[in-house]
DNA sequence: CCGTTAACCTGAGAGC
DNA sequence: TGCTCTCAGGTTAACG
């Protein structure tokens, strides 16, 4: 599901809901994630009053009271709902797919607060959970990480360095969380539309331009997305239930057969598939 | 070192 | 109605 956007709106709803709340208690109902959760995920934060509430790419990272860390990812389908008290074994009605019940069995762990309860929900179990004692355990997980848009590190003379030898396509090499963390599928697509740029075009030709413009238009699709509640394609939701709005200005992305979009561009939005994954580009002003 | 591919999962929708 | 097939906001081990 969520590129770096739609965690940060989960990140900003999670926020208001349990900043400084303690936790009381962790249930794990199914290990089975991407990762097998941490069997003392319970013993280790049972009791503890969560101090701070951030985001890195697109990890969600719940800091507490000890100076501990929980870093959870959402993988392609998993998303956090905030229920009322005791209504966890219900459905809660907020499904994967349109509004019908989600079901039950894919509430996979579920963090009890005083007064409501926050569900993590993941029909196809690759996001996960990892427990960190410390900050130095945490950043030596998250080292590999590029830098993110909507930060100085990400510039065109990093940008520029990091692609001199990429002999891959430019859309492959912004999908690397190594080279820039935060970008899915969805961005990279938007992304390389706005520039008008050959999504497989390899990635050391591209002009100094070109560059220039997937910095700037890659700060500006995010922060837009952001400001939008992100996309929500499919199961999308914050943890209140509300939907993104950012699909609605889609230019690229599920828009096979529409015009494009770009200024005085008379293309059309042809769809492709590369290494696997969709992908979505003007045949005219792409090419 | 590099880039590509297959694999991990479930569910919705299309086609027959 | 029901079966089979394809595809989905991600990551990564294994391979050439």
């Amino acid at each position: 599901m969520p590129e770096l956007p739609e965690v940060e709106i989960v990140k900003q709803s999670l926020e208001k809901s349990v900043l400084f709340q303690t936790i009381q208690e962790i249930q794990v109902r199914n290990r089975n994630l991407r990762f097998k959760v941490d069997i003392n995920i319970k013993k280790k934060f049972n009791g503890l009053k969560i101090t701070k509430i951030f985001r890195v790419s697109k990890y969600l990272l719940i800091k507490f009271q000890n100076n501990s860390f929980l870093l959870v990812h959402f993988g392609m389908s998993g998303t956090l709902h905030q229920v009322k008290k005791n209504i966890e074994k219900k459905n809660t009605n907020l499904s994967f797919y349109n509004n019908r019940d989600l079901p039950i069995r894919h509430n996979h762990i579920i963090i009890k607060f005083k007064k409501f309860s926050i569900i993590y929900n993941d029909p196809r179990r690759f996001g996960f959970f990892i427990p960190f004692e410390d900050e130095v355990n945490l950043k030596s997980f998250l080292k590999k990480l590029g830098p993110e848009p909507l930060t100085k590190k990400f510039n065109f003379v990093y940008l520029k360095k990091k692609l001199e030898n990429k002999t891959g396509n430019i859309k492959n090499t912004l999908l690397d969380q190594k080279i820039v963390s935060g970008l899915g599928n969805i961005y990279v697509n938007e992304i390389l539309n706005i520039c008008k740029i050959d999504p497989l075009k390899t990635a050391k030709l591209l002009k100094e331009k070109d560059l220039k413009k997937i910095v700037k238009f890659t700060n500006i699709i995010i922060k837009k997305a952001i400001n939008n509640g992100g996309s929500t394609i499919k199961n999308f939701k914050n943890i209140l239930g509300k939907e993104g709005n950012f699909q609605d200005t889609f230019r690229a992305y599920n828009n096979d057969g529409n015009k494009c979009k770009n200024l005085n561009c008379k293309g059309v939005i042809k769809k492709n598939f590369i290494s696997n994954r969709s992908t979505y580009f003007c045949t005219y002003c792409q090419m």
